[in-house]
DNA sequence: GGCCGTTAA
DNA sequence: TAGTTTAACGGCC
């Protein structure tokens, strides 16, 4: 565990277990340290471990009294014996996910970079690494003037997204034919539910299932020159889980049965189940919780912190179930809302301001024309230098999709908030 | 409905 | 010197 937050971390994803993580840890440090982005993410942590501090005083409260305390665990055992009866071995989920994408795309177009250490994004930010590059702590969402200081040699290589989309393309219409309803997760990743297919080819079983992932695997390869990774369980968290053990070019298959998932679950840190990010692992770490077997060992401490749908999503995921069938509602799947931003020097005047977000509209409002959609709720975000962030939304009767309507709504709720600072 | 925070790719 | 962009969701008021 870090001391101090973690800004980028070593260690957490494919090809970084055997660096030297302190000297890395330290590098990051120093290049990050006084920043005004590094002090929102300082105060963003001493948040969550405040937000801890209120949490643990009712735990104690509840643990002191000794009738209270038996309610809460009659109550948690309850909750566990539901999430149990919910536990579902009979579908096989897949999740299948493209190595390095973006910088496997370059490699591949480009082979005198492989054995170099590469970076696809610029000094600003960095979208994806190649693993010469990882061994120097290099990775996704890292700023570049902070990778050129872990990997002096490293290359920079523009996103080239057109290229991308292509073989992104390629690689879709591989899953589709098996499972039509595979749940894409951006460009490079996707969940299947193999399931229908497995029985249709008698191949609903261990060997199976583990020779159709390996199938789709030698196809993506053989179609786009580039390896992907997949892991194949009864829920669509446990084989993304699995996808990045074996990361690159292999898969992880685990079997359906309670004894295989509860002993893969065990020692599991807890920042390994999709949904939890930084901030949460640091409010669960300053309750003593690391792993998923910590969660259930405080599943009413954790029951008392956090929210309904909040503890019953810990406490399921800690026991390895999650949802393994597709998000069915039409309505539920479709998209919600769309919109541009863009980092620019700071500026100082309302004109300065209005015109800005004029052009930003002007873009946005070519995007919603292609999608031919229209909305009722404008939103205007801002964010300072210091990295604080307003937000100010507006909901009105009639559609919108005009630059010059979304622009003029945007101007007023600018000069509502304003000045600004 | 409005505003804020978290996550993820 | 410098730390993105887009979208979704949950919590709280």
């Amino acid at each position: 565990q870090f001391k101090q937050p973690a800004l980028h971390y070593v260690a957490e994803k494919a090809g970084m277990q055997d660096i030297d993580k302190e000297k890395i840890q330290k590098l990051i440090m120093e290049a990050s340290k006084g920043s005004d982005y590094f002090n929102r993410e300082m105060k963003r942590s001493e948040e969550a471990k405040e937000k801890a501090k209120e949490y643990k005083k009712k735990i104690e409260q509840h643990q002191r009294n000794e009738k209270l305390w038996k309610i809460d665990q009659a109550t948690v055992k309850g909750i566990l014996l539901d999430a149990e009866k919910s536990r579902d071995f009979e579908r096989t989920w897949a999740h299948i996910d493209m190595d390095m994408f973006y910088a496997a795309v370059e490699i591949r177009d480009d082979p005198s970079l492989a054995d170099k250490p590469v970076a696809i994004g610029g000094q600003m930010m960095i979208s994806t690494a190649n693993y010469v590059a990882r061994k120097f702590g290099v990775r996704a969402a890292m700023p570049g003037f902070i990778a050129k200081k872990l990997c002096p040699e490293l290359v920079f290589i523009d996103c080239n997204f057109k290229k991308y989309k292509e073989v992104s393309i390629v690689f879709k219409g591989i899953l589709e034919q098996y499972d039509p309803d595979y749940e894409s997760m951006g460009c490079d990743e996707a969940n299947l539910d193999l399931t229908n297919y497995l029985i249709e080819h008698g191949l609903n079983h261990d060997e199976g299932r583990q020779q159709v992932v390996e199938e789709i695997r030698k196809r993506v390869k053989e179609a786009t020159l580039l390896t992907c990774s997949g892991g194949i369980s009864c829920n669509k968290m446990l084989a993304k889980i699995c996808s990045d053990m074996k990361k690159p070019d292999g898969q992880t298959y685990l079997k359906p049965d309670i004894e295989t998932v509860t002993k893969f679950m065990t020692n599991l840190s807890v920042r390994k189940i999709p949904g939890i990010g930084r901030m949460t692992e640091l409010v669960l770490a300053s309750l003593g919780i690391y792993t998923c077997q910590d969660v259930l060992d405080k599943a009413v401490e954790i029951y008392l912190s956090f929210t309904e749908k909040t503890s019953h999503f810990l406490l399921r995921s800690a026991l390895g179930i999650s949802r393994n069938y597709h998000e069915e509602d039409e309505e539920d799947a479709c998209q919600k809302s769309i919109s541009v931003s863009s980092t620019f020097r700071p500026l100082s005047t309302l004109e300065q301001f209005k015109e800005k977000i004029s052009e930003l509209c002007e873009e946005l409002a070519e995007r919603i024309d292609k999608r031919k959609v229209a909305g009722v709720t404008v939103t205007l975000e801002l964010k300072s230098v210091k990295y604080e962030v307003v937000q100010k939304s507006m909901t009105v009767k009639s559609y919108i999709w005009l630059a010059e309507d979304l622009a003029r709504y945007c101007h007023q709720i600018l000069e509502s908030v304003w000045p600004y600072d």
